[in-house]
DNA sequence: GTCTATAAATTGATAGAC
DNA sequence: GTCTATCAATTTATAGAC
C-alpha cells in the first residue's frame, strides 16, 4: 500500500481517505475489471452469430486484445488462489469464463467446424491458458502487436504447427 | 509457515530448528526441484538426437509427466516475480529454459519439421504458457492422467482444431 | 485534502524450558 | 526433539493536527 500510494504521488493514510474499503477493495476491482471485460466479450455481435468455430477465432482474437488494454487486470486473474471471499468469487467467475468458452468448442464441434475428437473442456482450458499465460510476457510496449500476437496463436490452434 | 508447520505436524518453531534457511530457502529448494526436473527433460536421450520436430513432441509430452510429478513445485514457476534474488535467479533459469525450448524449435524449422511462417520464439512461449498453465487444474487424482492430456496438447499443438 | 504519528494485526523467526 | 512464549519486523489501517 505504500509503493501504490507512492505511485500515486501521495501517502498512505490520503489514500485510505479516498479510497474506502482498502486491499479487499483494490483487489475486487481490479479482478472484476479484467473479468467484466473477458465477459463482454462474449456479448460482442461477432460473438453471438454465425459458424461457431468463426466465433471462437474472434473471441479467442478479441481476448488478445483485452489482455493488452488491462495487462494488469487480467494479470491476477492467473494469480487467483482463493484465500478470501473476493478470491473465490473471482474464481468462480473466471471458471464461468471456462464454461462459456467450452460451449462455442462444443458448438463448433458440433458443426463440424473444429475437429471433434478431443475433449472440448480440456480443450477450452488449454485455449485459456495460453491466454491467461501471454500476460506473462506481454508488454505493450514489446516488438509485437495485439494482432500479430492474435494471428500466431490462432495459427497455431488451428492450423497447428505441422508443415 | 504456521499453516507449513501444523501440515507437517508439528510447529513453527520445531520447523525452524530443523530445517535451516527458513521460508527463502524453502522457495529456493522447491523452485530448484522444478526447474531441475525439466532442465532434466533436455538432456534425457530422445531429446538430443532424431528430428527435431520429434525431440519437441518428446520434451512437452516430458514435460506434463514432470507436472504431474511434481505439481506444486512446478506451479511456483508460474508465480515468479521477481522480488528478491532467489525469484530472480529462478526467473533467469526459466528464460533459459525458454531460449532451449526455443533452439528446438528453430531447429524443427529448419529441418521443415513443422511450419516456419511463425516466430519461433513466440511459438515457445506459447507451448510453454500451455505447460505451465496447466498447474492450475491439473490434480494427480483427477479423471485423466498424463499421457492422454499430453496426447490432447500434442494434437493440438501440432495439427491444430481445423478439421 | 494532506500530512505525521501511531495503532493493530500478522507473521517470520528465536529463546529457553523440558 | 518438541513444546510455550515471545521477539521483531512488516504492513494494513486509522487518529488527529493543520
Amino acid at each position: 500500500m505504500e509503493d501504490l500510494a507512492r505511485a500515486a504521488g501521495t501517502h498512505k493514510s490520503n489514500f485510505y481517505h479516498h479510497f474506502p474499503g482498502g486491499k479487499p477493495e483494490l483487489l475486487r476491482r481490479g479482478l472484476a475489471r479484467g473479468l467484466d471485460a473477458l465477459d463482454a466479450v462474449f456479448e460482442e455481435e461477432p460473438a453471438t452469430r454465425g459458424p461457431a468455430a468463426e466465433r471462437l477465432r474472434y473471441i479467442l482474437r478479441r481476448a488478445v486484445e483485452v489482455e493488452f488494454d488491462l495487462l494488469p487486470e487480467v494479470a491476477l486473474l492467473l494469480r487467483l488462489r482463493g484465500n478470501s471471499e473476493i478470491e473465490l468469487h473471482a474464481l468462480e467467475r473466471r471458471r464461468e469464463l471456462t464454461r462459456r468458452l467450452t460451449d462455442v468448442v462444443v458448438a463448433a464441434m458440433n458443426e463440424g467446424g473444429i475437429r471433434s475428437d478431443l475433449d472440448p473442456h480440456l480443450v477450452a482450458r488449454l485455449l485459456l491458458g495460453v491466454e491467461t499465460s501471454m500476460t506473462e510476457w506481454l508488454r505493450r510496449d514489446g516488438p509485437a502487436d495485439a494482432r500479430s500476437i492474435a494471428d500466431a496463436m490462432l495459427t497455431l490452434a488451428f492450423d497447428g504447427l505441422n508443415p
